[in-house]
DNA sequence: GATTTTACCGAAAACGTTTTCGATTATGTA
DNA sequence: TACATAATCGAAAACGTTTTCGGTAAAATC
């Protein structure tokens, strides 16, 4: 099936590529009636301007480049659903890629989408992304990049974001609020911002409200996963039994500690409190069900896009842009693992 | 940052942009000599050649689409998964657009597609899409096309799918054994074959264990979700009270149901059984857990995607490809919301 | 009637690559 | 020495579009 061209249309009209082009993209210079006859025409052959040339010519793809840790989670599935709802309004294509949470598959992937040429790019850090010379080329190559969720403080461009220090304080606050004493955290990884800050939130709830803290009652995933959730949950119990609230890091965690505490016949809440974050689907269908705080992934999804949008537009027209940070409120969602 | 081009390192070498092109490919008829200075003057200068050039001679952009209903859900994010990430090491990047359910958006995404140039289009079909034409316009377009799940019987391209007649049975069969007899089924909407089969299934094996078929046992999803099992049941329940097993259309569903029964205090599986479909994570940790059918949706995309670059391939080549129809095994999982 | 303005059109360059085909030089053979 | 062969290179076309700039003819102005 042969691809009609401008030149056909040119052709068979007996005028010029270039008046052809003109009357397409409704050029002034062109008189209505050569202009209504090459748009005839144009649909009639149904033709459909070649976007290799196009991109060529005009230096864009109109495609943007996502990296994420991996889709299949909820709360990045939720992201990649906004952004590709939101581009493709826009006019603009999604290329999706995952880090895996490595640092080299993300090297690797960012070089992929320069080399591509996407119009921008959108991307939430691997959680062992220590060296960031990668988004600085990034930078360097003049390729708008907005960061979000997973960001780094020291990068210079936009990013989106929500309060993970007062969020953990939050948690922590609501369980101290459920009445517990003494809070155990099973905190994320050492490396990304996002466990340090709700850390250090819980911490500061702690402070603010006279509790102790206690190191040995820090518990540090690396996978983030349900087990490690379940083995901390029988960790705590045969090691801390006094313990009677835990704040988990994310709602998969939590999970794993609730089903722990289930299947030894703990009560939950009233032998133990236990909020999670992120406000997976799942949470609200196991029993009980896990409170938690929302984290609007579909709204994070949204700005960002968005950001990049205007960064990208600002970039074609030549003009300064000057890099936003914007911090999405959460809030605690209380379900039957808490009091309230 | 200025884009660094062929002709600066023909220009800086003192040859022609021909013979830098091919030292760069390796052909044969470039000397040992400037072969080396062209490799090491492009290392130095860190050359990358511009792929929308390359896009525009090669008439191929080394990009596939993907096409589906949601992916906000954990059978699809894991297709996802599985193709991008095989995408990227063969060499090809992926674009995702979702149909959201709806006939006319997956129009438009493919008219997209195709606009783009992509090298071959992979897809779930919505849920609501009856009228084909717009993927007949694909085939003629000679895009390469491979249908995954969700699929048309009537296309003539290749499929990747599960026998969800085969699974239907024995979903309902495990119940039969399980020791129900007289057995409900949520079943998916009217169109998709998906629904069809598993239906078709359910039907089958109540006639092999001479179970009556009772028309007022069929309820019908729209949406597939969580509130529809949950009401579902509810309706079951006050209406059927001699019901003692539900298979359920998916997990989603089932775990509406199971919510329901532990809400009202009826006991899973002594007093009702229940099954559902896909094998969701989620499935695993509620309480109890949910009996289910695996449905290997990493390896459906692996395969959708191997299928679909066999055919790029040969389509590049000018060859004949004949299209295959791969089905992949499925088989119960049994848990704790059946007796086995 | 002469001049300016306006309306309309097209030639051509450019984007950066790939590939064909012919040209040139060096090497080998008789 | 004369010729054939091999090795190496480059000119040029092509992919299809966009846009600049200049040109012509018609209309408007004086």
């Amino acid at each position: 099936m042969k691809e009609v061209t401008l030149k056909e249309i040119a052709l068979e009209l007996g005028i010029s590529i270039t008046t052809v082009s003109k009357a397409l993209k409704n050029y002034t210079d062109v008189s209505p009636k050569t202009k209504a006859a090459v748009l005839k025409l144009a649909e009639e052959l149904n033709y459909k301007p070649n976007s290799f040339a196009v991109n060529l010519r005009t230096k864009e793809s109109k495609t943007i480049g996502l990296i994420i840790p991996e889709i299949v989670h909820h709360f990045f599935s939720n992201i990649v659903n906004a952004i590709i709802e939101k581009a493709e309004k826009k006019g603009y294509l999604v290329i999706i890629l995952q880090s895996n949470e490595s640092e080299e598959l993300e090297k690797k992937q960012i070089d992929l989408l320069i080399s591509k040429r996407v119009d921008g790019i959108l991307m939430s850090l691997s959680n062992n992304t220590k060296n960031l010379d990668h988004l600085r080329k990034v930078i360097e190559h003049d390729i708008p990049l907005v960061l979000f969720d997973k960001i780094s403080k020291l990068l210079d461009c936009s990013k989106v974001v929500i309060d993970d220090r007062s969020a953990g304080y939050d948690a922590t606050e609501h369980l101290i609020k459920s009445g517990c004493k003494k809070i155990a955290h099973i905190r994320g990884p050492l490396n990304p911002q996002n466990s340090i800050d709700r850390f250090l939130g819980y911490k500061k709830a702690l402070k603010d409200y006279n509790l102790p803290f206690d190191n040995s009652l820090i518990f540090t995933c690396e996978k983030v996963s349900f087990e490690e959730g379940y083995n901390f949950a029988k960790k705590i119990y045969t090691e801390h039994k006094d313990v009677d609230g835990i704040f988990a890091i994310t709602d998969l965690v939590g999970i794993g500690v609730v089903a722990y505490f289930n299947e030894v016949g703990i009560k939950i809440p009233e032998q133990i409190a236990i909020i999670g974050f992120s406000n997976w689907f799942m949470s609200s269908v196991i029993s009980p069900s896990l409170s938690t705080i929302d984290q609007p992934g579909f709204e994070m999804g949204k700005s960002a896009l968005k950001l990049l949008l205007k960064e990208i537009k600002a970039h074609k027209k030549g003009k300064e842009f000057k890099f936003k940070t914007i911090v999405l409120p959460t809030h605690v969602i209380k379900r039957n693992s808490t009091f309230n």
